[in-house]
DNA sequence: TAGATTGTTAATCGATTAACAATC
DNA sequence: TAGATTGTTAATCGATTAACAATC
């Protein structure tokens, strides 16, 4: 689909809120909306959502605009929402749990077909239709199953040797949780982080840098 | 600290790595740094390193580099990591309980002293040392803790009204888990998103990109 | 002092915005 | 047809990289 290879990351970390809002109108009945509409909802400029779009092609209509429930499929496909990638997640603490039972994996693309931990105590529970596994079963789990992405959500510590397993078993996609930096030990990965730590760090800047004394 | 004020996002997004990197080397006991032995590990250039650092003051010695101990406490407190943010999380679902249990708000610039869900079978769980209040009592405990900061842990649904009271109480400052645009809604407030939906969306389409044939 | 490495200015690159002709 | 709004090219703005003089 796209026009021409290579897409900026700006313009792609962008999509996912496009899709929101283009849900948001499709829900409510909205069924034409034009560029200039959707950048006053949005906080962006019209210039830039036309720019942004046809990276991947003429989605509009002169004189009429963008359908909402053609652009909503579109940006979906582009994304890649009707894959089902095989992933399994590994690290069944608080933020495993959540991310395992919050996360509405089949409508992103992903299938949750297997959770992992080291810990007795974890091993056995039951998480949405899945049981906790020990991670010494990880080889012979990705062996019968090909194992297209796998999310991290250990410590810090534990990370470094868990991914050298992964990798060796030829996982080369991940979803990343842990407080560590899996793409400066591959180069040949595919990493989308999630650093709350960095995170909240940030939201603490923000809020310092507002009650700063001017000049 | 900082020379001139008002400092580009992106330099500001790159602040948590450099503290948690120096923080690494700090516990490896590395005592100095060069802008190009940092720049190395971790996938910068050290022109971009150079001109970061050099936003909020000049941390570095010519001929030497820059202590590692002393660059990773003026970090922190650039980042203002040693305020005490007075906090309140809404929303004790798995994601929200993950997050109160997960995270060292301590030494984040964070106090979390309050937890609220509406889910009377939540009310009066215990996470961490605090006990799940009920949702009607966010105003009177408003009133009596002055409130810097609130972590929205809740559904989109509920979003736009809890954002209201919230907003009324004169809260401010947000970290939002909610997959609801809040800045939207309010031009005065500081608000840090973390949207898992879109992260996901975002490795969806990594992957498919990278499986997509050439050309 | 000589070598190393910073702080800072200048050059380049990329992303956003503006403008407008094409067209529904 | 006239009005609206796209797709696309050109102009601007901002961020990154390169270069180098200052200096420890």
């Amino acid at each position: 689909m796209p026009k021409n290879h290579h897409i900026a990351a700006p313009v792609i970390r962008r999509l996912p809120r496009y899709y929101r809002f283009l849900g948001d109108l499709l829900e409510n009945g909205v069924k034409r909306i034009s560029s200039r509409e959707l950048s006053e909802r949005m906080g962006l400029t019209a210039s830039q959502i036309r720019q942004d779009l046809n990276c991947f092609g003429g989605f509009g209509q002169q004189g009429y605009g963008y359908s909402v429930e053609g652009l909503h499929k579109e940006i979906g496909s582009i994304l890649g929402l009707d894959n089902r990638y095989k992933s399994i997640l590994i690290g069944a603490g608080n933020l495993g749990k959540a991310v395992a039972i919050h996360m509405a994996f089949e409508t992103r693309g992903f299938d949750l077909i297997g959770i992992f931990d080291n810990d007795p105590e974890k091993i056995g529970e039951r998480i949405r239709e899945l049981t906790v596994s020990d991670t010494a079963q990880l080889e012979s789990f990705c062996q019968e199953n090909s194992i297209d992405a796998a999310i991290l959500c250990v410590p810090k510590s534990a990370a470094p040797q868990l991914a050298d397993r992964l990798y060796a078993l030829g996982i080369r996609n991940y979803w990343n949780f842990s407080h560590y930096d899996l793409s400066m030990r591959f180069k040949d990965i595919v990493v989308e982080n999630v650093h709350l730590n960095d995170s909240l760090m940030i939201l603490c800047y923000k809020i310092t840098d507002r009650d700063r004394p001017e000049q």
